[in-house]
DNA sequence: CTGAAAGCGCTTACAG
DNA sequence: CTGAAAGCGCTTACAG
């Protein structure tokens, strides 16, 4: 259709400046010893002529890309609820950049389209590496990237299997445990959990953090208090309902989302119950929901923004000095208000 | 450092059909007329050999990156809070990945940083084209943008002399004065407006479509009743503050964002104001905030996801055919909540 | 420190 | 319908 202009390439900048585009290039690469004049005149020329290096091009002989790959979950409608993701891409962003780094990012609406994306970003040489935001414990993703043994880090853990795995994460099984052994402390007896889908490797850890700190607290660990499965605004609003016809009534409750915790509140709210003095409430996210609930939401903040961050260095180091496995643990803020706190309000 | 492996190229798949690599890449742009039989024969060996087209190699030749640049605004901190720019995030992958585009995304903390990074994407030619998540009235990248001429589309409204520039937008106007008419219909004749950062666009039509509907209702407008300056939860927070402490208090108020309608509406109860009794309150983008408040709060979605969809189309289009000036208008909707509306309750 | 040459993996007139 | 050749804008041994 329409031609682009012809641009200005390192020939027109060799030509102009009286040396060959191999001298222009490593001038433009410093990686070799160019002498001081040489440099100083072809970059002169560079600029005089608005000369800039075509990416493409040099992707092509370089064999890098120059782009990072950023896989948005198939659940990454929660994204529009939850701080999490944006949270966690502007780490990525920001961090990639500092690598020199650009971010190619797809939204997928499935497992399936995310692999199909994964395949096209790799077969067709797009990207250098690539972020998953979420994994399942079985992932055909992390499974087909394993196979190939193209570099990708992943926010989340994998399965016991993934010893080759770059991932970072927050420890959930000690974030879950500090939370229920706090809620324990308080004198709470009956704790139920709202925990999410049993598919994540985040719910499994959360769910054993809860079973170990009721443990020792002496608490009977009660398989039908934890209430999982993949949900949504309207199946965690379910959960929360249930709870509240339990008889007797838990006198606490971990919830694995903002959103739902808070949509808990006001439903007991509704129904008469007082927070924290009936049944306590926390969560995870620490997201503006918690902090705007009434009353507050005790809340994890896992420092999405962070993770993304960490699973870019280790994507970096995987790309660039090939190495595997590398696990980082980021740290969580266990943020406690009045959901949990009695006090002399 | 480590080599990549040796990729299976045309050359390999022209060798094993025993043709001339010009057909197979007439097979793989499939754009002009190869027989039927050597087309099979060609797609058997790809297939057989695992061949993939280097989109690398492609976009060098072709001089079409097949890659969009999407800038994050210096604002995108809302993001976290607000979700704007991650739905429309979600119409853009969407509709890119549609017209065979990837989409490539920076988060920035300033118009500057978002001028190089607009510059750095065009010079080294990895985008085709831009999309401006939001634009200021005077915005150093659009004009940027339009003075190298270079396909781009905005989330917003141009400045009055934007007519070349391809933009997707709500009638802000025309949605502001609705909800105006709305409550002075609802026999409300003090209503305030906190309505944002006077450097954006948006802020200026909608405050003329509150002037007009309360002009067409013979109400006074009144300058000091608008409070303008960007503001983040905090100042959000204290325009809401100083809307309560006035006398008379006005019985309705109209935000700009949900999150500061939110607290508006938490800091009115606080005051023992009742809503809408006392004080009316509506806001715009219909956010989780909005509908979980208490009492829900009527606000107007802007449709973030269409507006994405919409501005990666006029950017095709630019792209593609040239075009420029193009503007749509995607139709908004305002949701009626309690917070407005008095009832049998 | 610098240059000539080959090549990265494709596409596209040109010629038949 | 198909092929040989040139070229997209770079980098990188190789040789000096």
């Amino acid at each position: 259709m329409l031609n682009k202009k012809k641009s200005i390439t390192i020939k027109d900048v060799a030509k102009k400046a009286g040396v060959s585009s191999s001298t222009v290039s490593r001038v433009i690469s410093k990686n070799q010893k160019i002498s001081p004049e040489t440099t100083k005149k072809v970059l002169k020329c560079m600029d005089e002529l608005g000369y800039h290096p075509n990416a493409i091009a040099r992707s092509l002989v370089s064999r890098k890309a120059g782009t990072l790959g950023v896989i948005m979950p198939s659940t990454s409608k929660d994204a529009l609820l939850n701080p999490f993701f944006p949270e966690a891409l502007r780490g990525i962003t920001h961090w990639a950049s500092k690598a020199g780094y650009d971010i190619l990012l797809s939204t997928n609406d499935s497992k399936n389209e995310e692999l199909a994306v994964i395949k096209k970003y790799i077969n067709s040489s797009k990207v250098d590496g690539i972020v998953l935001m979420s994994s399942e414990i079985r992932d055909i993703c992390v499974e087909y990237l394993s196979s190939v043994d193209f570099p990708f880090s992943i926010i989340g853990s994998p399965a016991e299997n993934g010893d080759r795995i770059n991932h970072v994460d927050n420890d959930n099984y000690m974030a879950t445990y500090e939370l229920t052994r706090y809620l324990t402390m308080k004198g709470r007896k009956n704790i139920a959990m709202i925990a999410g889908d049993l598919s994540l490797m985040v719910t499994k850890k959360r769910i054993e953090g809860y079973k170990k700190a009721l443990e020792e607290s002496n608490l009977i660990f009660e398989q039908n208090q934890v209430y999982t499965g993949s949900f949504d605004e309207k199946t965690g609003y379910e959960y929360a309902s249930i709870i509240a016809d339990l008889n007797p009534i838990p006198d606490a409750v971990i919830v694995t989302d903002d959103l739902v915790a808070f949509a808990a509140v006001r439903l007991f709210k509704q129904l008469k119950l007082e927070i924290p003095k009936d049944i306590a409430v926390a969560s995870f996210n620490n997201s503006v929901l918690s902090r705007y609930s009434n009353p507050p939401i005790t809340s994890v903040d896992v420092n999405a923004s962070e993770l993304g961050e960490e699973a870019i260095k280790l994507l970096v180091r995987a790309i660039e000095k090939g190495e595997r496995g590398n696990k980082i643990i980021t740290p969580h803020i266990i943020y406690k208000r009045k959901s949990t706190e009695m006090d002399e309000q």
